[in-house]
RNA sequence: CGGGAUGUAGUUCAGCCCGGUUAGAAUGCCUGGUUUGGGACCAGGAGGUCGUUGGUUCGAAUCCAGCUAUCCCGACCA
């Protein structure tokens, strides 16, 4: 084996790692907490990006570029956002280098180009946006207002991991103001929704929808709904977040309209993100012990074509030819293959390096199979080999591809809910923890205090309060006092 | 940021404790040949200022310090 994997059950850090690296995905750079982005895992990206946006014009939304830079003083306006945010953000002092006159060919910074204010490098853009949407908003006629942007942010976290937490990363954000609370609220559930379709019909990836609970909110929030998805280790990954934020921002950046009756508002926002954390939870959620599994939907290549290569050159040069046709035919369904006719790589090696990939479906020519009419067709996700007729080959390939994309998404859903349980007992609680990761639905009292202490004692965070929950009277897990919801706990990235 | 570990060829690692020729291996890479239905074989070859900066020393991959990066365990977090 060139590509050595550890396992899932050895070292599941390491497992997501050796994903990640010898997946060809990302790699680490010279930049503490920064990582390159490969073209691989850029290529899934793309196709995730290129998803969700076209879902958000759907849905009303354009897209605009505000700065990286938010001056100091912007940043600070809205109390709670701020204070949330401080102290992770990196910041910038100065514009200009100078040599070093006691080091010669080495820079430092000039003293003498300190900035007046400093700026703040974005670790999320309400500030700059609402600063701008000011002066954008004055009549109701202006609102609502439905903007996203791609963009990059930087949350300078103490420990960071490939896609799961860098200092920089990927990102959509979506900001939007509204004349009512209520248009307000409509927004940001039509968003968590949205990202939860997306989760998992295309990446096959069941999610629980709820809100958070008061110390897990967004800061600047007044509600914050989330979509919660379970890893192969038990864990939760919280991929999504829609956040209902009032008139906060409003108020702090002095945003109003006026209205049909002629008097002053102050206007009513949300937002709404997604970020590369998703490959993350992707690679967690669906891969094995021999490397990537990607559904078909989101795969940068969702085929590999292998033709058999021999010493009988004209033998080979069908064998390509036909690779090659079925490629074509394949494009004209929209169906994105990869053809593999190096001579110098042997078959074995291609199989393992593309199960590696995560390629859903491998397809295999030979002289051997093609002379009895069929050609090798090999799944990621459950390893299956078979011989298929080489009559309407596209036609079998795309219902295979739907075939997998559905698979790979029960089978995630079965594991999560075999992997959640209900618990009103707290030491099955803790036990339950560290025995049999998972979910656990358990009641609550619903203050933050009991929230704090359930966490010191099992690491375990209230994921969300489920929309939609069964109503229920019930005793609080830790202090028996009397609740009427379960909710969702577990240990989470 | 606290605790632990690590950084030597593209990659994985040995050498370091006990300083002293030209720093090794496997794998990968290049060339030629034989191969090709699950990670091929033979022969030849290229590739390293030992993470970085400084210190100790006649002499540092080896000893000491700072910095930096990665991994593991916490706290923080999408």
């Amino acid at each position: 084996m060139a590509k050595e994997i550890t396992s899932r059950a050895e070292n599941y850090s390491e497992w997501y790692n050796d994903l990640v690296l010898k997946g060809g995905l990302a790699d680490y750079s010279a930049v503490r907490g920064c990582m390159v982005i490969k073209p691989y895992g850029y290529a899934l990206w793309e196709n995730m990006r290129d998803i969700l946006d076209k879902m958000f014009k759907e849905t009303g939304h354009v897209n605009a570029y505000f700065p990286l830079f938010v001056p100091k003083s912007l940043f600070e306006a809205e109390e709670k956002n701020a204070e949330g945010f401080a102290k992770e953000c990196a910041v910038v002092t100065h514009y200009r280098l100078k040599t070093d006159p006691d080091n010669k060919g080495k820079l430092i910074v000039d003293p003498e180009a300190k900035l007046e204010e400093e700026l703040v490098v974005r670790p999320t853009s309400e500030a700059i946006i609402w600063n701008t949407y000011k002066k954008w908003i004055q009549s109701y006629r202006d609102l609502p207002l439905l903007i996203n942007q791609w963009a990059n942010v930087v949350r300078w976290e103490m420990r960071t991991r490939l896609f799961l937490r860098t200092a920089e990363f990927l990102w959509q954000e979506g900001h939007t103001a509204h004349a009512t609370r209520q248009e307000a609220m409509e927004e940001t559930i039509r968003m968590i929704n949205l990202y939860a379709d997306f989760v998992e019909n295309y990446m096959a990836l069941p999610v629980i929808k709820g809100v958070k609970s008061e110390s897990e909110r967004f800061a600047g929030a007044e509600d914050t709904y989330t979509i919660e998805a379970m890893m192969q280790d038990g864990k939760a990954l919280q991929s999504g977040t829609s956040h209902f934020l009032g008139q906060n921002f409003a108020k702090a950046f002095d945003v109003k309209f006026v209205n049909k009756e002629n008097t002053e508002e102050f206007v009513w926002a949300t937002s709404w993100g997604v970020s590369t954390r998703l490959i993350g939870a992707l690679i967690m959620a669906h891969s094995d012990d021999d490397g990537l599994v990607m559904p078909p939907k989101l795969a940068p290549h969702q085929v590999v074509i292998i033709p058999f290569l021999s010493k009988n050159l004209e033998e080979t040069e069908v064998m390509i030819d036909k690779a090659n046709d079925l490629k074509k035919e394949l494009a004209k369904m929209g169906i994105r293959a990869l053809v593999d006719s190096d001579e110098t790589k042997r078959p074995g090696f291609k199989f393992a390096e593309y199960e590696l990939k995560g390629i859903p479906l491998r397809v295999v020519i030979g002289p051997r199979d093609l002379a009895n009419g069929v050609v090798e067709i090999a799944r990621r996700d459950t390893k299956e080999k078979a011989f298929f007729p080489t009559d309407n080959l596209p036609g079998t390939i795309q219902g295979l591809l739907e075939d997998i994309q559905q698979n790979m998404f029960n089978r995630a859903k079965s594991f999560r809910d075999s992997n959640i349980t209900k618990v009103d007992d707290f030491e099955v609680f803790q036990k339950l923890l560290d025995e049999k990761p998972g979910f656990i639905l358990a009641h609550w009292d619903g203050t933050a205090e009991t929230e704090d202490k359930i966490k010191e004692l099992t690491k375990a965070t209230i994921r969300c309060i489920p929309l939609d929950n069964p109503q229920e009277d019930g005793k609080c897990i830790l202090t028996g006092k009397s609740s009427k919801q379960r909710v969702l706990f577990a240990r989470a990235y």
